[in-house]
DNA sequence: ATCTTATATAAGAATAATTCTAATTTAATA
DNA sequence: TATTAAATTAGAATTATTCTTATATAAGAT
């Protein structure tokens, strides 16, 4: 895990140190969405004397070399997301619950659209889909 | 277009003052994805002496009762949209600009989907697609 | 193993969007 | 016209995030 953690900061460029490793550990740890409270808190029980500009820091190289995505949904501040692969998420706006959602159907249409739509003066990259609803309970 | 606003405002047990008013004239004639800042900017051209919290509660009004839409993108403050048919937006990263875009096929796959697909827990009301890329100029 | 230097971190101040508060005003209805 | 619930004002407060500057450190060169 660690090792892992090395890894992908040497293939990026970036210096491998203690607080960027304990920001990684802690996104792929948390996995719910965390936003930068939620990460800061985490670290802190093993790491208290963290900087907090650190911390928004090193997400924020994270969100630029792509090892993690960050996601601002409306009414909620910025969050977090270590996970790989594509997929979609699944929010309430009462709740503020984010949950991931993966589906094929989905992956598919968009690999399409993106592959055949044309749209004038400008290039897709990609498409991203959320779906709002409830959570029952 | 005032007489249109008054309607919409009693539809929605709204008292109709001159700030909403202008609120919602602001927001339509602006049409490109305003932020309470640029709105509030127009505003004072015509009515000075409104009070910037005046606004914020009013677009959180407005957009409570379905009149309008807030938006945020990551790296941005909140938006405010008052297109009222199904539309999607492009936007860049990079540049902060967003543009309205119309797919009938996006509109039929959603409709399709909220339709058909059951998703354990969660009831689906809507579903938001966001079409990430780079304008050519 | 030590030196060098570009890069990263710490600590706290600064910023800026948004929300809150409490007093005043106003729209709608009786 | 009087009543009252709702809306507005003005400015203070909040809070997530960014900025600043001094200090520390990782990584490569010696």
């Amino acid at each position: 895990m660690i090792k892992n953690i090395r890894q992908i900061l040497n293939e990026n460029g970036l210096k491998v140190t203690p607080q960027r490793i304990a920001v990684y550990e802690a996104i792929t740890k948390m996995s719910n969405h965390p936003n930068a409270e939620n990460i800061i808190d985490y670290i802190k029980k093993k790491y208290p004397n963290i900087a907090i500009g650190t911390v928004y820091n090193t997400l924020d190289t994270f969100a630029e070399k792509g090892i993690i995505t960050r996601m601002k949904t409306n009414g909620d501040v910025m969050r977090y997301d270590g996970v790989k692969h594509r997929h979609y998420h699944l929010y309430s706006a009462d709740s503020k619950r984010i949950e991931d959602y993966y589906d094929e159907e989905i992956n598919q249409f968009i690999s399409e659209f993106i592959r055949k739509r044309k749209i004038p003066n400008f290039t897709i990259e990609d498409v991203s889909v959320q779906i709002i609803g409830k959570f029952e309970k």
